[in-house]
DNA sequence: CAAATATATATAAGTTTTTTATATATGCAA
DNA sequence: TTGCATATATAAAAAACTTATATATATTTG
């Protein structure tokens, strides 16, 4: 029922960032079921497309920053994906820099003169 | 010296809102003091290329949310660009959307099972 | 039983956006 | 006079994203 989904313009360039650092966290995790932690977490703010989502995941698996495993569930193909050691390092600096810039768009957005806190 | 800039590829989504937020609050702003402004409040960390703030710029005159006026300073011309009455409406929506964006990958970014705060 | 919905992955075409490179021009400092 | 800061702009190319579509199973609903 698309609770209160926001155009999703803004996921744009942070979803390499954003699938990195779930798998971080989960260890591991089908294309799937990273849309529906993300929508989860965000209580539907951010609900992740899967033309964008696969795109990515292949590139990052190309990139050798993940690696797959397919198991069968139920009949269903199921594809996980894991981060590699390069891929764990990537996860955390790209983590790092998206923390640097939400800090700095707050910095934007908060009227000018006022006190950060 | 470009003191230390992040890679730049959050801006991506976030551009146009960051404009409209700004002329929000000044008023009327040309170009190159849009990336100086941009730079200075966040320290650096932001970077704003004129190959992806003109295009934007254009395109947000094109849909009637900018109005320009050229001034001569120096001898050198300075494009004026402020808010139209739907432009004000359109920053106000969109720094709304962002905020909530950014809270959603605030929520994203925190370990899951940790407070907000 | 049929239809719809949830689960699950994937690609292709088209559009939009962004990067990179380039052009133009003035004022000031070294 | 060379370089840097100021100032705007466009074009070509690359990257990213949206939208539409295809495939397939299981479960729920009418």
């Amino acid at each position: 029922m698309d609770t209160n989904t926001t155009s999703n313009e803004y996921v744009r360039g942070t979803l390499k960032t954003i699938v990195l650092n779930l798998l971080a966290e989960q260890k591991r995790m089908y294309g799937y079921e990273i849309t529906q932690e993300v929508k989860e977490r965000t209580s539907g703010a951010i609900a992740l497309t899967f033309g964008a989502l696969y795109p990515v995941l292949h590139k990052l698996e190309q990139e050798g920053l993940l690696v797959t495993e397919s198991v069968e569930v139920d009949g269903r193909l199921r594809k996980y994906y894991s981060l590699t050691t390069p891929g764990s390092e990537a996860a955390r600096t790209k983590t790092d820099d998206l923390e640097r810039f939400v800090d700095a768009i707050r910095l934007l957005l908060a009227p000018k003169g006022l006190a950060t806190e």
